[in-house]
DNA sequence: ATGTCTTTGTGAACGCGTGCACAAAGATGG
DNA sequence: CCATCTTTGTGCACGCGTTCACAAAGACAT
């Protein structure tokens, strides 16, 4: 595994800061509510403003993209959605498959903001057989074993993980086996991959303990209880 | 609105870095597997393994809670699960409310991960009048209007947002004006929100277009299909 | 054509986060 | 009590991301 670290010039033609990334969908859906009514073009500092981030910001992240702005005008809005899609790989269509259709995995598959974005259900999976042929968002449940052949016949290269956490390691590994490059995973474990294979997970557990960290902040400063003091001794030997 | 920014000497006494809160819930749910096993004590290396992070990094970020490990041997997994518990407030209880039972919120409800670290469903809370009084999760699904009333009865700091997007906002404004200060939005908006008051969003639909990016990088490597010529002259004027 | 006014695109400075590499701490064995 | 060996805690350097601030580009009016 070659860390390949020594050449690479930091920003260079297709090179988008991951954190310019993680942003394009903002502005995409900022810019896309825009051209619902019509709007022709935006600057910079409105549209930051309906993507809540600052417009230095949003301004350098479309400098990677290219110059699409016309000075003293702003962005033209058709433009710059369709030049935000094709750069996020959009304008094609992504087959995916939901592995783990409980109470996460049915919410997921009754989504609307899937296919909204050329993300298209190819298959929902799980391994109770119970669940086998169930309609759930109008499609059929199909069994786990059947995912080989799924990935491979509709050449899904996304995979969905909302299976209980114990199950997620393998489920992964029959997934990236299968030919899929890319997981969000729901489940609350550490997923190991090949290189190559991307994950991105989201964990509602984490989410609500950060804010609980804040919030205990918060609390603190006013009311400042225990500085130190009642630490139970359980130190170690 | 003070900036705030002239003194601060980056990293303080209760100081954490924001990089390094995120991580605790990480260590903690490998910590508690740990204790589960009844194992006394992990080196940074092997916790920094279970948790998926570098071993430097893990030691770095215990070094901004004290020094709670033993040189030669490592941390004790009791008391590192107490400090880390107390250091992100989940000694004490917390009281949510999930704004939304349709899909999402049903989920949620149901979802196993919340009561396990200290958050208790205080209420769950639609418009649909239709829902009120059904039971989701054991818990009867109640009507909007009580929102105010629930949230101050049971001192509720944080809510969970899990209605249509058009709806997250007029949501935010009521569950602020309520007393909540953390807000965990699964709504595609963004929310705006007075200062002291926390919001942190969960998007499906931007993971998978982050993916997505990833993934069409991935092709073009050997695709190298459209260089960039069939572009639609869509140029604005 | 010329001037004014708006807004982009970016150079530069700064701060945060990461990871290396190592000195010091302390356990453990003789 | 001393030597050895393991593992922590952290100084340091580096790179990424953010923000400021401004020159230049270009629209638009006259
Ligand atoms: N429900 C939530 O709101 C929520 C929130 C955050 C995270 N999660 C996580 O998402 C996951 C799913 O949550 P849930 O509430 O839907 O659980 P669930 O128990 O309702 O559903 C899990 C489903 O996965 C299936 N399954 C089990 N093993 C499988 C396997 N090896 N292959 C394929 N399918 C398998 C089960 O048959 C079941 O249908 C869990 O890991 C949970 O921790 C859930
Ligand atoms: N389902 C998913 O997997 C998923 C994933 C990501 C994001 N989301 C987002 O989460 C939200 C909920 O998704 P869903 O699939 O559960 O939708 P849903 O339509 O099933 O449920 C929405 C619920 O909110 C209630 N509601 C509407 N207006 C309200 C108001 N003003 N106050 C209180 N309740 C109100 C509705 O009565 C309904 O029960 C949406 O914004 C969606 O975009 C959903």
């Amino acid at each position: 595994m070659a860390t390949g670290r020594s050449h690479r010039p930091a920003t260079r033609g297709r090179g988008i800061p991951e954190a310019t990334v993680a942003r394009l969908p903002l502005y995409l859906r900022a810019l896309t509510a825009l051209s619902e009514r019509s709007v022709p073009t935006v600057s910079s500092e409105e549209l930051a403003a309906a993507a809540g981030v600052n417009s230095a910001k949003l301004r350098k992240d479309f400098s990677y993209l290219g110059s699409y702005g016309t000075r003293g005008v702003g962005y033209d809005v058709e433009y710059l959605v369709y030049q935000i899609s094709r750069e996020l790989g959009l304008t094609q269509d992504w087959p995916v498959v939901i592995v783990g259709i409980g109470n996460l995995g049915a919410a997921l598959a009754n989504y609307g903001g899937f296919a909204s974005r050329g993300f298209r259900v190819a298959a929902l999976l799980d391994a109770d057989a119970g669940l086998a042929g169930r309609l759930v968002a109008g499609l059929p449940v199909r069994h786990i074993d059947e995912l080989e052949s799924i990935v491979a016949d509709n050449q899904v290269s996304i995979g969905v993980i909302a299976t209980p956490a114990g199950a997620a390691q393998e489920v992964t590994d029959r997934l990236v086996a299968a030919g899929v490059t890319s997981i969000l995973n729901f489940a609350p474990t550490v997923l190991s991959v090949p290189d190559g294979v991307d994950v991105r997970k989201v964990d509602l557990s984490i989410e609500l303990q950060i804010l609980a960290f804040h919030e205990q902040r918060k609390a603190g400063e006013d009311d400042r209880q225990e500085p130190d003091g009642d630490v139970p001794a359980v130190m170690p030997a």
